[in-house]
DNA sequence: TATATATTTAGACAAATATCTAAATACTTT
DNA sequence: AAAGTATTTAGATATTTGTCTAAATATATA
């Protein structure tokens, strides 16, 4: 949960996941879509990962990053409980 | 959005709420609750605060503070968002 | 195999954050 | 009015975080 609200706790982060839920990219095409370097977007996919929010797969010289919505179900969950 | 994020990030604060899902609570009573000095668990009720995620109303010498599950409904919808 | 492209890792640095102690403010009680 | 209780504000400090440039790694292509 930890890890999880730190990935959020951050608009660059949530931006990558507004763009991930349209559709997979790699981390170039990521990148491009922010006036951020890339190792600072790499960064910032690392941590997304490390909460489990996003996977990633090596094809070729590319990296593609999609987006795992079922981590999205425990925060739904975390946050159900305020709403008795 | 993003001062939510940056409330629900620390482990501390989201105890605060957990406590207050309870029941209402003073200053006192929820810095009695962690091994952290008053001064520091009053700048976490400010930042709640600032989120919106909790409210406070004074009562003679004390503060009573309660937690807004209202604000909670945003995250809700930010999430369903991606559960498509 | 040499060069180009895609991405990450390493290391540095400024800004933000969580914490503390000391002091200030506000209310209550004697 | 003075002293005690509840809470916050101010100021300091160590840690964490987001960013950068330079270098390293890995794959593709000429």
């Amino acid at each position: 949960m930890n890890e999880i609200f730190k990935a959020l706790n951050d608009a660059t982060r949530r931006e990558i996941l507004e763009l991930l839920k349209q559709k997979d990219l790699t981390a170039g095409e990521i990148a491009d879509a922010f006036n951020i370097s890339k190792p600072s977007i790499s960064h910032h996919l690392d941590i997304l990962k490390r909460a489990d929010l996003i996977t990633s797969e090596k094809k070729g010289q590319f990296i593609i990053y999609s987006i795992n919505t079922t981590i999205m179900e425990d925060v739904l969950q975390w946050i159900l409980t305020f709403k008795k």
